[in-house]
DNA sequence: ACAGTATTTATCCAGCGGGTTAATTTCTTG
DNA sequence: CAAGAAATTAACCCGCTGGATAAATACTGT
């Protein structure tokens, strides 16, 4: 009784506090970047106090290393938990496309993360023994499937794997990374979910289209009635 | 005489200043991004005294939007500069990405400075008057080239000259933009001569071959010998 | 030459922000 | 249950940064 009556302040928890503290660090630097990010803002998000960061993780830079990483790690994971080589090569690629499509939208801390590292000119990421190994199983899938492709006769030609794998990625970072100034640019909301599906038909038609010489229409989703309209809304 | 003799300790030059004080800060704001930038490195970049940026811009947030707004009156200027009316659909899509590509190159703050406004959530071009009303002149542009393209038989289908005008820019821009992290994610220079020229070669081949049908390697612009060796370097 | 204005300089300051110190509480273990 | 180790808290430090002030200097029209 004496030993447990008194009502205890707090917990220990330092697994828990470390996972909070990451959390709540990858949000604070997606949304404000390295030198916008606030310690404090961090701390308060993880509920916890400021100097759990140093006592946990080491200085601010550590911190977003450690982000950096576990962002690396999280999308490596789930691209192996990807496995597209039986199917025959255009879904393969398809897929590839709607999973990196679908992994930006629901990771756009990752977009920022990124954008964020890139504005350091990698600085942080070329010390990171950590991620210099997690190559990711894209590119070797992809040489498989381009391969398989242009023997069946699907593809007509053999890309570079590594051309490829950046070409999708660019068509879809891009358009998400950049879809706050694009917005203002063009006028309308890049982000509708109309805007996004006609966004993930136009992708996989383009690349489709020029994997395989067939004409670009025939591999949208749904509704490829839209393109049949080529003059659309003024901009 | 008597008027002249006396040594100046400086003289007056309001617009250079300007200048001087809108390129230092162009340079800083793409280097560290808004929260990072220094007011007094500008200031020392530019040769002047930190309190002249206020004197001539107002405030740190006013100078950083004067830099972006100029950023896109210069890219839209030069896009002006191009017509591609008169060529034939499949060398003005060409022309098309080579300007968007070398443009890139040329102004690397460019694309700093759009992922940093990105960052942001676009929130100082919203209030920009001036950015609004600068439409590209690619959009119509390549909507009258798809067009012809259709009809002369060039192209397999119209694309929506948004979508296509965001995949050549999204092509070239995630490219260079990210070439940090992917040259130390894929362990190689992704800004050699030589990386440049393959990856031009890709973006044409890739957007023509689905445009026309007709095969990537023959947009190539020289040495198309390397594409037909589809088992490149181990990444 | 003189007065008034535009431009530039030197200097200051209040608050923010990363990091530290030291004390407090909880857990572990013998 | 004692005592040391681990985890957490509260409070403070101080350099830096954006911004402000006022004075000095150059230009302009009369």
């Amino acid at each position: 009784m004496a030993k447990t009556k008194r009502i205890l302040k707090w917990q220990r928890d330092p697994e828990g506090m470390r996972l909070r503290i990451l959390e709540a660090a990858k949000q604070e630097f997606a949304a404000h970047g390295l030198a916008g990010a606030r310690v404090d803002r961090i701390a308060a998000k993880a509920g916890a106090n400021k100097r759990m960061l140093y006592y946990h993780v080491g200085n601010k830079e550590n911190l977003y290393l450690a982000v950096l990483e576990g962002a690396y790690e999280k999308i490596r994971a789930e691209e192996r938990g990807l496995d597209l080589e039986h199917l025959d090569p255009p879904e393969a690629i398809k897929r590839l496309i709607e999973f990196t499509w679908n992994y930006f939208l629901r990771n756009p801390e990752f977009l920022a993360l990124l954008n964020t590292e890139n504005l350091q000119r990698a600085r942080h990421l070329k010390r990171s023994t950590k991620v210099k190994s997690l190559h990711s199983p894209f590119v070797e899938m992809i040489r498989t499937v381009v391969t398989r492709g242009v023997e069946s006769g699907d593809f007509q030609v053999a890309v570079d794997p590594v051309q490829l794998y950046i070409s999708i990625a660019a068509l879809a970072f891009f358009y998400l990374s950049n879809s706050a100034t694009l917005s203002v640019i063009f006028g309308r909301d890049l982000l509708s979910q109309q805007a996004k599906q006609e966004r993930l038909d136009h992708m996989v038609g383009l690349v489709l289209a020029a994997l395989t010489g067939k004409s670009f229409a025939i591999f949208g989703r749904n509704k490829p009635a839209r393109l049949r309209v080529p003059l659309p809304q003024t901009v």
